[in-house]
RNA sequence: GCGGUUGUAGCUCAGUUGGUUAGAGUGCCGGCCUGUCACGCCGGAGGUCGCGGGUUCGAGCCCCGUCAACCGCGCCA
């Protein structure tokens, strides 16, 4: 017995296949189509064919997608999944689905399957055979390729039955997402995820040429490894060879990348499973997800960019399904992406733009911001809503903020104001009511208050909300200008320190552009984040620590790292996408002594530094080349051509949000031996 | 750990101010139907209204607690 002999004998006794329903009777016609695939049969099995014929397969002849007024008159075999049955008594037909296709199939009283047909029910795979047969054009159905012909079914056999369906293929009803995870293997049978999982595999497909075009080498990193200290928590692996001891999974294979380029290969990619065990979002996998990772020898950060940009671009103009696909990526640093957009990777396709706009409030009549002015390190930040100028949207904007936890967020609007009329006089502008509008010294009024003329037109606009009648018309019109903003727009006021308002300041920005329709749909927008900080102090005990990546190059080399170190910038960037994240990466610290030093900074001794970090530090000592590299998220990527706002939607097997695999069963308590093994013990949860 | 939303038939949902026997569509079962392609028509089965407690003459609906799912915060170099 051969080893694939084996191979298929274990296999076979596993596999329990259905039996026909269809009694195998003698056709003298067409004599091949009695032989059927022989229960427990793996493989092609070639069948007994007529003079001149091809011997036909066990399973198709033809895929569902295959069949047109070519092949009319030919008998064929086709494997499937039944989408659908139209039963009209005496015809039946059956959409019969393939990953590739659909193809109508059917069955009359004439035809010796009829009553087997009759049986089955969605999903049921089957396998049937029949002539094609050319639709009368008023038959024909356009809205599918194979749509000008059918196959009368004279034999079928049922491949794999099925019970009654906790979700339908058919259609695009929306299920929950608990039940489309337990039946995940039923949920990707639709077309929708069929589609999504297709243009993932392509994407790969494409990232991997084009890296290879580039000369990369496409390398496997461990999976089993060893814990490291920064980032998010690892997964953790017992060992069983040494009792209380334990690899990790990689969070990513940031130190085996750059030992690949201290040994010289120069240019490293791979698609990578990361493994990290930090809580879920809708834009992040609980447990593992894949990066395209690389790394680069001899380079800057420059090169670094020019190097990912043309994958990255090219993959969204070749998958992005004729969105526009931005050609210029702005660099913007840090500290200007969380001033102009509250966050470090901003959606550009929003054309807001937040401002500081402290002068105008210093010593102002509005005392809450006046008084936060007064402390250290504080700013009073405008959001500009054009369009945005009714009090409806701007109380709503106002809730928003006070649902994301802060007291609120003050606004002015301005609108337009007929001078004979007068505004409607509500609260808290310093407008003008009815009554002053009948007043003759109205206009002059107006102009003695600062109010002025929309762009050159004779409108008078006038500002409303409380904070305009609080700091008066001219602090009022200074804002204005300086936004830019006219009749019919709105901003917003936050104030404090900055990192206690910028991310709401950041999301707030995110909805007004939405609800106000700023926001450009069916572009890519793209911008590389740069300089970095290195370090940030916590909030509570001021301890200095990595607020990155800690393998990053600091900016000036050893002597910056003399200063502040929450001075120190790094060669650190991220790339944004439409408000994603997309990719990270860095030019790396290859210089063991900077490498100490800035490991200090942040409180880890040497003897800790080569405790953790032992072989890289080691490697670093014989010959490191200058290198960096990133990481771009695959899953992101096929999220965003997909045009899905939830990552699971273009995962195959995801975790839910508590990181349960509802259909694996994972995680699943061990068997006492298994812990006897590994020298574990397992504390009771308390209740 | 915290906050928001949701939870009614296998599935998607409706359910009025708290008031008779909780409905529809779809799926499932049975019957009819030879040109449908979301086939159609007739009939049937199917419910711990997430769970527990409370208020009330009376709770799917109101109150308290709890569980679960999703979204967000913390977290994510």
């Amino acid at each position: 017995m051969s080893q694939s002999d084996r191979y298929f004998a274990k296999f076979s006794e596993k596999i329990k296949f259905s039996a026909p329903l269809s009694r195998k009777r003698p056709n003298p016609a067409r004599p091949w189509l009695d032989f059927a695939a022989p229960s427990g049969c793996i493989g092609a099995v070639k069948f007994q064919s007529p003079k001149g014929q091809k011997p036909m397969h066990a399973f198709r002849s033809h895929t569902c997608a295959d069949l047109t007024k070519e092949n009319v008159g030919q008998t064929v075999r086709l494997s499937g999944w039944v989408h659908r049955v139209r039963d009209h008594g005496g015809i039946l037909f059956i959409d019969l689905r393939d990953h590739f296709g659909m193809t109508q199939v059917l069955a009359d009283p004439d035809s010796a399957a009829f009553a087997d047909v009759e049986k089955v029910r969605s999903e049921w795979c089957i396998r049937i055979d029949g002539e094609v047969k050319a639709r009368d054009p008023e038959l024909i159905n356009p809205r599918i390729p194979t749509g000008e012909v059918e196959v009368f079914i004279r034999e079928i056999e049922v491949l794999g039955a099925a019970g009654e369906l906790p979700l339908m293929v058919f259609g695009d009803q929306d299920y929950p997402e608990e039940t489309r995870l337990r039946y995940r293997f039923l949920d990707l049978r639709r077309e929708k995820m069929q589609k999504n999982m297709k243009l993932r595999s392509d994407v790969v497909r494409s990232i991997r040429q084009r890296m290879w075009d580039k000369d990369f080498n496409e390398f496997q990193t461990p999976i089993i490894t060893a814990s490291s200290p920064e980032g998010a928590r690892d997964f953790l692996v017992p060992s069983r060879l040494h009792p209380g001891k334990f690899y990790a999974l990689p969070q990513a294979p940031q130190q085996f990348k750059q030992l690949l380029m201290v040994s010289g290969f120069d240019k490293y990619f791979q698609i990578a499973p990361c493994f990290r065990d930090e809580d879920p979002r809708a834009d992040r996998s609980p447990t593992d997800f894949y990066q395209l990772d690389l790394e680069m020898s001899f380079v800057t950060q420059q090169d670094v960019f020019d190097t990912i940009q043309p994958v990255i671009e090219g993959v969204f103009e070749e998958f992005g399904g004729g969105h526009t696909v931005d050609k210029h990526w702005p660099q913007i640093s840090y500290k200007d992406a969380a001033l102009w957009y509250g966050t470090d990777k901003p959606d550009l396709r929003n054309p807001i733009k937040m401002q500081d706009v402290s002068e105008h409030f210093a010593g102002s009549g509005f005392a809450i911001f006046a008084k936060i002015l007064e402390q250290d390190g504080t700013q009073i930040r405008a959001i500009p809503a054009p369009t945005g100028g009714s009090r409806k949207f701007c109380d709503r904007m106002n809730k928003f903020a006070q649902e994301q936890g802060l007291p609120g967020m003050g606004y002015i609007f301005w609108r337009k104001v007929d001078p004979s009329g007068g505004g409607d006089g509500e609260g808290g502008g310093y407008g003008f009511g009815a009554a002053a509008a009948n007043d003759p010294s109205h206009l002059a009024a107006l102009a003695k208050d600062g109010i002025v003329y929309d762009h050159g037109q004779k409108h008078f606009f006038e500002a409303a909300g409380p904070l305009a009648k609080n700091i008066g018309p001219e602090r009022t019109e200074a804002i204005r200008k300086q936004l830019k903003l006219g009749a019919g727009d709105a901003a917003f006021f936050l104030g404090g320190k900055p990192e206690s308002f910028e991310a709401v300041a950041g999301r707030a920005r995110t909805v007004i552009g939405n609800e106000l329709g700023l926001t450009e749909q069916n572009r890519f927008a793209f911008a590389w984040i740069v300089d970095f900080p290195m370090y940030e102090a916590d909030e509570e005990s001021g301890k200095i620590d990595f607020s990155h990546n800690p393998f990053s190059m600091p900016q000036g080399g050893m002597e910056a790292l003399d200063g502040n170190p929450l001075d120190v910038l790094g060669y650190q960037y991220d790339l944004a996408c439409n408000g994603y994240e997309l990719v990270s990466g860095a030019i790396r610290n290859h210089k063991p002594e900077i490498m100490f030093k800035a490991f200090g900074l942040a409180g880890y001794g040497e003897d800790e530094v080569r405790k953790r970090f032992g072989g890289m530090v080691n490697a670093f000592q014989y010959g490191a080349p200058p290198h960096g590299g990133c990481a771009a998220g695959i899953d992101r990527i096929v999220m965003l051509l997909a045009d899905e706002a939830n990552i699971r939607e273009v995962m195959l097997f995801p975790m839910n949000q508590r990181a349960e695999d509802l259909m694996m069963n994972a995680p699943s308590e061990p068997a006492p031996d298994q812990l006897m093994e590994l020298g574990l013990r397992v504390i009771p949860q308390e209740d």
